[in-house]
DNA sequence: AATTTTTACGCAAACGATTTCGGTTTAAAT
DNA sequence: ATTTAAACCGAAATCGTTTGCGTAAAAATT
């Protein structure tokens, strides 16, 4: 069974035009006399006549939809993102369509062949956490398929990207915990392959020079699988607070890995702030609630979305091949709350 | 620019061979020669020839994609469902177009209007908190496009549903409240014209009548917006604890407002669960980091999500119309935590 | 009145793929 | 040697829409 719907053939015949006729009419063309005009589209709103997008795809080369891939849809970072994406496609016209990584290499190979071939006007990306290596995106990005990047991006240039202020967040971040009369500050950061966390763990070091702090390698602590793995949080934290000069408080630069961070510290009894002054960055809506309540430093995911969205249909609606192509860099807030506010 | 594609007819000149043997080759027709086969074959695949969906979907008549319709994205119980729904697509090579309806009829009606005139195969539908004419999905569901509905579902026979156990979940929410010695349950709902507030009201009030205590309808608020706005959730807990019999425990019955019920006892210094034991739906993925801890009524968001697309997916792909109309009901899941475990 | 211009419409090709129908070899069977 | 069938391939229609081109009739010009 089908969704039928009422074709351009079907007036032309129950009104003995053709259906080049019809089609001016319903276009408004010079060509067609007022008369012919009225009849037609009175006929083609009495039967809720719609053009069929899929003719007007195979014709016009464009499927008016784009490609959104992003590591999981149940994440809150990217699911604001996706609504900011989709706010901006509904606005121009287009449709959103959604792909996963989860955070593999494979599945985001897959995701892009699967959009590619389904030919949409252009994808908006972030890549996985296990991505190091970008020449499957290279690739279709060299056979011209417009893109562009978000959160998690690629190395090379010559692409447009939506990021944060990463570096001057966990600068602000790590200096925020040192005004509060923390000492040792550790880190704690996802994959180091990824662009967004050397940024990161770059402002956290650069604060603690700032201030004269020592940098010891010992307190910055990688998590490769992203925090999907909370044993690696496990390794992480005891490596960090099993030191004889542990950190008295910490920079989590990754939205899933701090509330396992937290989960962490509960399941330790580790007390917050007092034994531990966190800050993280988070855009999960309820860190308000917790207790303590947790300083995070939010992305404005909503608008980085937006913003890769519209910078994604310029590419696709531009006449000529985009060579100047933007970094576009948004603010990130610093939410002081009682996680980092050591009495 | 645009992502040009190599298409059967530059297979066909380049290899001085007519258009059908092309594509009877590539689809393995016995009509083909084995030599003939492997030089297209080979061709082919060197160029990375890729057939065109649109031309496919115009033929076949259909998109092999399916639209969602959901409140919004940036909501947990949402997007895990959307994660169940891309999975099973994912599987049976569909892909997802995401719309919101943002908890509006218009925003509802206009979705579904966009996603039939881009022909997807079928659409996946929890209609809006504001939804009580239902006028609009019918009108779309007689012109046989294929549906089915999830969480809030419509109010008529003869459409797919996927739903969990509403009244049961509630029944047991507020049983789970009454063995743990609270005495007067009072109950926060969502919009009252929806089938889940009715059915898990329902499952209150039976919970209540079993125990032989009283029914308050004063006990009982609605929160029309489904605790968007907050205004709402203080008016309706004012009412609540206002009264001379005020409660001593809640149960909240929708996804959004349980939170905004914490933040409200929060902001209100209200103790829990000493002066107000709490379990509420919810399915965000903290609520067990919150002081106290949130006892909660969890959905299968994922299951419902996949079990939704199976049964589209399913009914896109019969050969007749299908007139057997199946109403999928899983089970939601009571996880006891503090809020709930008076001392 | 003869010519040109304008108006209003139809025909057919195009987009990319599949498929029906038909035609030509070549090989096998009679 | 003739018939038959199998193997192989091409032309054309189809899906729904747009659009360049052609053309008839009507209107405007000479």
């Amino acid at each position: 069974m089908r969704f039928e719907a009422i074709t351009i053939k079907d007036i032309a015949k129950a009104l003995g035009l053709s259906t080049s006729t019809v089609s001016r009419a319903l276009r408004d063309s010079h060509e067609i006399s007022p008369k012919t005009k009225e009849i037609v589209i009175t006929y083609a709103k009495e039967n809720n006549y719609r053009p069929n997008p899929i003719a007007l795809s195979l014709k016009e080369k464009r499927s008016s939809s784009i490609g959104v891939v992003v590591g999981e849809i149940a994440n809150s970072f990217f699911s604001q993102a996706i609504n900011g994406i989709e706010s901006i496609a509904h606005e121009k016209g287009y449709n959103v369509i959604i792909a996963q990584n989860k955070e593999q290499l494979e599945r985001e190979e897959s995701a892009l062949q699967f959009l590619a071939s389904r030919s949409v006007d252009g994808i908006i990306l972030s890549v996985s956490t296990q991505t190091s290596d970008f020449d499957h995106i290279k690739k279709l990005y060299e056979r011209s398929m417009p893109m562009v990047c978000f959160d998690c991006v690629v190395d090379f240039d010559g692409i447009h990207k939506v990021i944060v202020d990463n570096t001057k967040a966990a600068f602000d971040g790590t200096v925020h915990l040192i005004k509060k009369g923390f000492k040792h500050i550790g880190c704690v950061a996802s994959s180091s392959n990824l662009s967004i966390t050397k940024e990161r763990v770059k402002g956290y070091i650069e604060a603690l020079q700032k201030y004269q702090l020592p940098v010891h390698e010992s307190n910055i602590q990688y998590v490769d699988h992203g925090g999907v793995i909370l044993e690696e949080i496990s390794v992480a934290m005891q490596n960090l607070l099993g030191q004889k000069n542990k950190p008295d408080a910490l920079i989590v630069c990754s939205d899933r890995v701090t509330t396992n961070v937290m989960r962490y510290c509960q399941e330790n009894k580790i007390q917050i702030p007092d034994q531990l002054g966190i800050i993280g960055f988070s855009n999960i809506d309820l860190t308000d609630l917790l207790t303590p309540s947790l300083s995070v430093l939010r992305q404005p995911a909503y608008e980085i979305g937006r913003t890769a969205g519209e910078l994604l249909i310029k590419m696709i609606e531009s006449k000529r091949p985009v060579t100047d192509f933007e970094t576009v860099v948004l603010t990130s807030t610093l939410i002081e709350r009682n996680s980092s506010n050591r009495k």
